[in-house]
DNA sequence: TTGTACGCGTTATCAC
DNA sequence: GTGATAACGCGTACAA
């Protein structure tokens, strides 16, 4: 029994990029070269190690990778929901670009609550992820300084920036809710309300859309504008709907903030016999599952980009 | 500038466990000790260690950690889907319980695919996980394997097992399905259908206490089993509730394997113009969001455990 | 292109 | 109860 058989007190019994570089006849460096794809490796040594791996199970450590590359193959990603599908949508479709390149999502979720995702930063950025997807641009100030700080690469989701050094991913919101009551105005409707719960800083952009159409068209009246700082939730769309249909007997659309409130809403209607779109148009936002199946069923959308 | 002072090439500028031990004047492993809560540390050693940490704004590093002790403080969970609210409900309590104690949630979707559920272990055991949870018992042998060898604490969701050394927590899925069939029955329908999607071992396992109940009562007729192995969804539900109805005139209730699908079909007897209950009856299974909105609603149900 | 030497930051082991 | 020492498994820096 030779020097390189002699047992640590420690062993976990893992089968190491030594033990690699031993059966390959190589250094460790070697291995861990040749496994990483570093370019500049002889690909016989590349081909003896492939060998050498396969013949031992081995698979790298990632906490030893992590500690001494400073950096891990997780992506932190934060949404503020899960049970919003809109969000679900968005994380299969990170999954699958990352993933495969050699990248794990890391999910967080914040609630919509700012304390929260500070307390989700704090927890994970010392895990040094490789990259850091964030929901919009609404954080503490202590929150922006940690991924500032962390060095870790960041990009904004669903909202986009024009200011320098920041990356971000979206559409706005804003012309978003504004092309929406466009629509409905050109469909000549005139009193055009907008329920809208969850008052997520996007949601509010589509508002400022909203009354930015309508005060174009010199249709803007703010008693058409219902808001509720609520979770979204169709329940809560019925409700909506209801007190809408009470305080203004003349509205003749109602723009919902979110899928889901729409849903509820024209439910409510259904419930009520006041028929749709004839009595009251309605329009929601984000295309959710359901939406199609509805009474009226929402017009088919063009198929989401990514899929 | 004496020894301590030095700096390595590959500084990277991280406050370490060694500064901490500087500060407060004592040797690493106490501070090790002191952080982990571990007894046996004179308190006011742990009081020193604490002062030091906060004024040097110490933070552990989870790789060093995960390395030396062999266990990193992520759990790895699986989960089928996570479009079913189901499974973000379940994600959510598991948050909630974990992460104070200090262990945080990673989590993993396998679309009911055992191959990609195989790939996720594959790639997250080698992190060392503190734990697994894992949706069920179908799954690869491969899989059973990897999670065997890891030697990661292992516990199965959403079924039960008296296998000897199975940790799981759930309900009898089939006893539920016989439950539900049994309500039926006892509310006098005769000609109960089973409408379902996904297929999955929990759907096949409430599919066959439908079947249990339903022979015992003398009324089992195969042709009222309506199965579709598409993913479910209302529009399917919608579909389901149209072939049933064409294919078996009488039948005169109908349990849906899940609530989505009964959503459906409730949205597409609306469409119909077909009176529920009065008839055909309707039930779904597990309580999804949107239900209580229906036409008619489903009965409030008792509030969920672990909320 | 390949290798040597060492550091990454922490915890296990064992002695005191 | 506390500490010295040596891992844990890999990548960086620099030399050859």
């Amino acid at each position: 029994m030779i020097d390189a058989q002699k047992k640590s007190r420690r062993a976990s019994g893992r089968t190491t990029l030594a033990d690699v570089a031993r059966a390959a006849e190589v250094s460790p460096i070697t291995v861990s070269r040749a496994l990483r794809g570093e370019r500049g490796v002889d690909p016989q040594l590349v081909e003896r190690v492939r060998k050498a791996v396969e013949q031992l199970h081995y698979v790298p450590d990632p906490a030893a990778r992590a500690l001494a590359s400073q950096r891990s193959t997780q992506v932190l990603v934060l949404v503020p929901l899960l049970s919003n599908n809109l969000f679900v949508d968005v994380l299969e479709a990170i999954h699958r670009t990352l993933f495969p390149q050699g990248f794990q999502p890391l999910i967080g979720v914040t609630h919509y609550d700012t304390a929260e995702e500070e307390l989700l930063l704090r927890t994970y950025l010392p895990m040094r992820p490789a990259g850091l997807l964030v929901t919009g641009f609404d954080r503490s100030e202590a929150a922006r300084q940690l991924i500032a700080r962390s060095g870790v690469p960041c990009v904004h989701m669903m909202e986009t920036s024009t200011a320098p050094n920041v990356a971000s991913v979206g559409f706005s919101q804003a012309d978003a809710g504004a092309a929406m009551t466009q629509h409905l105005l050109e469909r000549g409707y005139r009193r055009i309300a907008f329920c809208a719960a969850q008052l997520d800083p996007r949601v509010m952009q589509r508002a400022e859309g909203y009354r930015r159409a309508l005060k174009q068209a010199g249709q803007y009246d703010p008693r058409l504008e219902l808001l509720s700082a609520e979770p979204s939730s169709m329940a809560l769309g019925g409700r909506l709907f209801e007190s809408l249909l009470a305080l203004n007997p003349d509205v003749d659309a109602v723009f919902f903030c979110n899928d889901d409130l729409a849903q509820g809403g024209l439910l409510a209607a259904n419930r009520l016999g006041i028929p749709v779109p004839d009595r009251i148009a309605m329009a929601g936002f984000n295309d959710l599952a359901g939406s199609d199946q509805m009474v009226p069923p929402s017009p088919p959308c063009a198929p989401h980009a990514n899929r």
